[in-house]
DNA sequence: ACCTGAACACCGTTCAAGT
DNA sequence: ACCTGAACACCGTTCAAGT
């Protein structure tokens, strides 16, 4: 074979600027969607965007920070696919919040692990909003929540919430007990789920000062 | 310098049988009381155990399933070391038992690591038996609790509990509630933790089936 | 049977260029 | 200013011995 043609597979020279961090984290949401994050490598990802690797150091110092990003990213994309509330009493608006809140990240494992299951944020002082909590929260206090009660309420179910999605996803249930659930199958499926919120958000009627229940706002 | 002596740092060979499963556990622990377990290296881990890293991969086929031992290693010294339940209502007993559950693996990074954050269980079909659970069941439905109904208790407050020690973990809160809570400087602290266990007790006692209360066994 | 160093493919990151 | 390959230290794992 002769070396005539220059053949070899090498990839021509990006011009500069036909990179910029918003298409890194966008191919690197894509690559994911293949890969678990977990797996996620630098040369990979380079590869699959047709890029240098070094190319990608340009614009994020590490993996590390890269990964914060795509966090980032993650949780505006999860904040803003949040539906809007519904007026209703405040038990079904809790329960509402929370289903949606769980199936929004049960369906969708790789903002599920960047949400919930990747560890140490970025810690820069900067607290995200997340108008739809703040909402919620303004809801149950109209229906007779105090405000510190509010956000108890609303921190216990994010935590039983966030605390499913990961027992689901590692596969261990810390609890393995030898009561053979013959009608389950699988893992806790959704309506233990359910199950878990209903019981929570009892809990809260009983907490609630008495006679505040207020079931519709019409 | 005349190479008269060997006076290199050629470690001796050990002896055969000198080494075992046990030991290259036991040693992983001591390893990570240093460093995290998301940083334990194979080598480095040799290293400490004055092993040859090859050596390790003759007991453990990939660090994977050195991995997998060490969760079941972590498991089991947990289950011992929850103290033994105390007659006592119920309520109580529940709460006694989850603080004593978290307040085990907040207080060990490790061990929380293995067995709360740690992806992908054995899957070996062979179920772990929670001694300490099973007297708790007992127990609820002793009190009262249809088993179905105990079973879901167990589970939800099982959830909520590593649901926290894993928000503890992370650090990251995805709920992220703009209210300042001056009162309280740092994460989540046990305090909210004991709220969160209160309101869902305080919903199984909604929940449970009327007149069953006993408060004691006297 | 059990212990081992050398070697392999690969990773995250840096460096010293290229344009 | 932005893109890049080569190089570095290191990792998980395998191989082909040593004893």
């Amino acid at each position: 074979m002769p070396a005539s043609a220059p053949e070899n597979s090498k990839r021509p020279r990006r011009a500069r600027g036909s990179i910029n961090p918003a298409d890194i984290i966008a191919g690197a949401f894509d690559y994911c969607r293949t890969t678990p994050v977990d797996d996620m490598t630098m040369p990979q990802l380079a590869a699959s965007l047709d890029v240098g690797v070094t190319s990608i150091y340009w614009y994020f110092k590490s993996k590390r920070e890269l990964l914060d990003a795509m966090t980032e990213e993650a949780l505006s994309s999860f904040y803003e696919s949040m539906p809007p509330l519904r007026r209703q009493g405040w038990e079904d608006m809790l329960r509402e919040f929370f289903v949606n809140f769980y199936s929004l990240l049960a369906a969708d494992p790789l903002k599920c692990d960047l949400i919930v299951r990747r560890i140490g944020g970025h810690d820069d002082g900067e607290m995200r909003t997340w108008e739809r909590a703040e909402e919620l929260l303004a809801a149950l206090t109209d229906a007779g929540f105090p405000p510190s009660l509010a956000q108890h309420a609303f921190f216990t179910l994010s935590i039983y919430t966030q605390g499913f999605l990961l027992v689901e996803r590692t596969g261990r249930v810390a609890t393995a007990i030898s009561v053979p659930s013959a009608d389950i199958p699988g893992n806790p499926p959704p309506e233990d789920f359910a199950f878990g919120i209903s019981n929570i958000i009892a809990g809260l009627r009983f907490m609630l000062p008495q006679g505040q229940e207020r079931t519709d706002a019409a």
